[in-house]
DNA sequence: GGTTTGACCCTAA
DNA sequence: ATTAGGGCCAAAC
């Protein structure tokens, strides 16, 4: 376990219950601000070692974007979600704006214009 | 060690 | 709405 893959947990644990986040948002959070493909590596090579709330990451454009590995898929991350009183719009578009979880002044405002 | 691939993001057309 | 291209970084060949 590397110092980086427990910072994006350790994140990912702050999110509260029926809030997201998107892949670069995490990364700005931790000090990457162009590493959003990093951070979308380390969550799939963790597959569940650890527990932690993966489902509630998601692309900048509010869309489920995963593959799916041996222990979670697509679909099991849209019924997380759904089971959060988070609304998925079309197979799996969600209103991201309206969810997306805001710490402190960790984020960059070019990435999150408004 | 170069190339390809990916749970990404941005701009432009 | 869709496509193309660039940037990013780590892993896998």
């Amino acid at each position: 376990m590397t110092e980086l893959q427990k910072r994006v947990i350790d994140f990912v644990r702050t999110i509260p219950q029926g809030k997201v986040v998107s892949y670069g948002q995490v990364a700005v959070t931790l000090g990457i601000p162009r590493g959003a493909r990093q951070v979308g590596w380390i969550l799939r090579g963790l597959e569940g070692a650890v527990e932690h709330p993966w489902w509630r990451v998601i692309n900048n454009e509010g869309r489920i974007t995963i593959k799916g590995n041996k222990h979670h898929g697509p679909l099991e991350q849209r019924s997380r979600l759904v089971a959060e009183g988070i609304e998925v719009t079309d197979g799996f578009k969600i209103a991201i704006e309206k969810y997306r979880y805001r710490p402190k002044s960790s984020i960059s405002p070019q990435l999150l214009p408004m």
